[in-house]
DNA sequence: TCTAATCATGAAAACCTTTTCATGGCGATC
DNA sequence: GATCGCCATGAAAAGGTTTTCATGATTAGA
């Protein structure tokens, strides 16, 4: 029912391949005959088929994104990296996210196959045997925040041990004695990294205390209220993300426990939140919309030149934020970038 | 370079027609014959083209959304929305967003032809003129929060306007005499309806009094700054919309007054945060995430029936969140979804 | 004035898949 | 045993665009 280039050389009179010419600004074509197809173009309300254009072009402008889980602002923050950085390069973006098992991202990789020039993939299931099998061949692809390397293909991964390390030394360098950890779900390489990062800063004589977590708030009140009640009681608690963090805090409290002078919090993400509960978390800022963005220009690097060296990993570095919760040289200031307005 | 479908054809030994009829789960093709060609298929690692496949199909399986700013809590809710709806669907998502100007999202516009089978469309640009240009003629859409009414299309707005109203007889209806309304950016049609709302509320007697915001947490900020050196100090302050009113919630804070003792304070949106800043954010629930849903599920049915009446318009209800900020009935448990645990 | 070269335009191929129509083999029916 | 019908398969068209190659005209050069 659209009209097709044909409706439109036939209305100026012209062929196909001069209209063609004539929309996508080449020079060689009489500016008489351009004016006359661009009108017919506007008048039938001419738009190319994106179909067709990349079925011979071989290029969609557009990226796809192969995501866990849309759920959080983790993601939310994650996507508009992504988004921005293809917007500022004329790309769109393809989302496909939360696929319950590997049959599934499977079929969503597939999917993509021909409807975009590259992809970005984090996803849980996104082994390295699964991405061999499933990921287009020729297709370039940049992975995130997994332990696979498959070679040829670019890959980021967060400074999630170093980040570990750093708060739980923060942590312990302020006199707690006794550092809980509320660690992520089973299976989950960040968690799993983050975790080790926690062992790997524990000082000699200092005991290690696991919780069990899954990156809900739920799990972190869960793991708050046990430690609430073990003795004897820790005088710190590290969460493995600022949601557990977050649910945690309010456990603490809910037991009559004062953060951070009975027990200190630290969490890990930064997520904007973090900024806001009282007293404000102490955390890890973990840049994920630089991230999001990095992965989007080494993927049209990739995309440009296809005999990419493909850079091989990339560490994105974490910072340690320091505010109220675990006491040591809060901030007053709960805005900071916000400029102070003296009154 | 990737494998298509004459190449499994040729490995199989049988024409093209055939591997097509296997792949797609025709039932007239011989079982030896269909495995032998799967086999061929998996071997070759062969996927379809999308965009071949769509060309002859019409069909895409893919909605797009053109949405203005992925920043911020509340899109990032509705791209969720939306996403879980799609998938559930099997269809993907494709997303524009940010577009700075009117050119800018009429480009986005057009490149959306032939990727997408319908459109859900939520832009400060898209006013009726610029529709009706740019939309391609036969491509379903569903439009989102704004007042344009474009036959043929459904359209979901949500009731700001009641929602404004509500949250400032609220805040009259606790005694409180002096209501200041911190409003969004100027031509946003949402600020325009709370606005009003705002205004519809104030009983006889009750001063209007409007202070500039343009939706984010520094314009708060500023807003909050101004209202709390005003004399007389109003005792009430309606930002409208959450990031605004926790911006304010800091400002009062510094300049000493309490909230809500002095000032009692509603936002509107109800971003995840609101539950977080203490005291917590009385506010209007927006129901986000299900307006996408909503949304797109509206647009999968103008698809699938193309001769649709188009359901006009659908109000999406608000609801009155009582949280601390307002000084009425607070709700002493912060985390209502988490079951409570005795201790 | 004739040839060569430049240039605007048109015809047709190519991209990869689905689908319609034709064909040929085979079993069943009378 | 001959005819009919079914069914698996193949050939080819269709979908809308870009691009290559050919063609004809026009202009420049001699």
């Amino acid at each position: 029912m659209p009209a097709t280039i044909r409706d439109v050389a036939l209305a100026a009179g012209v062929s196909v391949a001069t209209v063609s010419r004539a929309l996508n600004g080449a020079d060689n074509v009489l500016p008489g005959t351009k004016q006359r197809i661009l009108d017919a173009a506007r008048a039938l309300r001419f738009t190319p088929s994106g179909a067709a254009r990349s079925l011979i072009t071989r290029r969609t402008d557009t990226v796809g994104a192969l995501l866990p889980d849309l759920h959080g602002e983790y993601f939310s923050e994650l996507i508009r990296g992504i988004d921005q950085a293809a917007r500022a390069r004329g790309l769109h973006l393809l989302v496909s996210s939360s696929h319950g098992d590997a049959d599934e991202a499977a079929a969503a990789l597939r999917a993509m196959n021909g409807r975009v020039d590259g992809l970005i993939v984090m996803s849980p299931h996104a082994d390295a045997e699964f991405l061999s099998h499933n990921l287009p061949g020729s297709l370039p692809a940049v992975l995130l925040n997994t332990e696979v390397d498959l070679p040829g293909h670019a890959r980021f991964v967060v400074d999630n041990f170093g980040g570990a390390r750093l708060m739980t030394r923060h942590l312990a360098g302020h006199d707690r004695k006794c550092i809980a950890f509320i660690g992520g779900p089973f299976g989950n390489h960040e968690a799993q990294e983050r975790l080790r990062g926690y062992r790997a800063a524990l000082g000699a004589g200092m005991r290690e205390l696991v919780f069990e977590g899954d990156f809900s708030e739920e799990s972190g009140l869960s793991a708050g209220r046990h430690i609430a009640l073990t003795k004897p009681r820790p005088d710190a608690v590290f969460a493995a993300n600022d949601m557990m963090a977050i649910g945690c805090l309010v456990a603490l409290k809910e037991s009559g426990l004062r953060v951070p002078e009975d027990v200190a919090l630290g969490g890990f993400d930064d997520i904007p939140i973090a900024r806001y509960v009282s007293p404000a978390l102490t955390t890890i800022r973990v840049p994920i919309a630089a991230l999001g963005m990095a992965a989007l220009d080494a993927l049209v690097k990739a995309v440009e030149t296809p005999a990419t060296p493909a850079g091989p990993l990339t560490v994105i570095p974490v910072e340690l934020v320091v505010r109220g919760s675990c006491g040591a040289g809060t901030t007053h200031r709960p805005l900071p970038t916000v400029p102070s307005l003296a009154h």
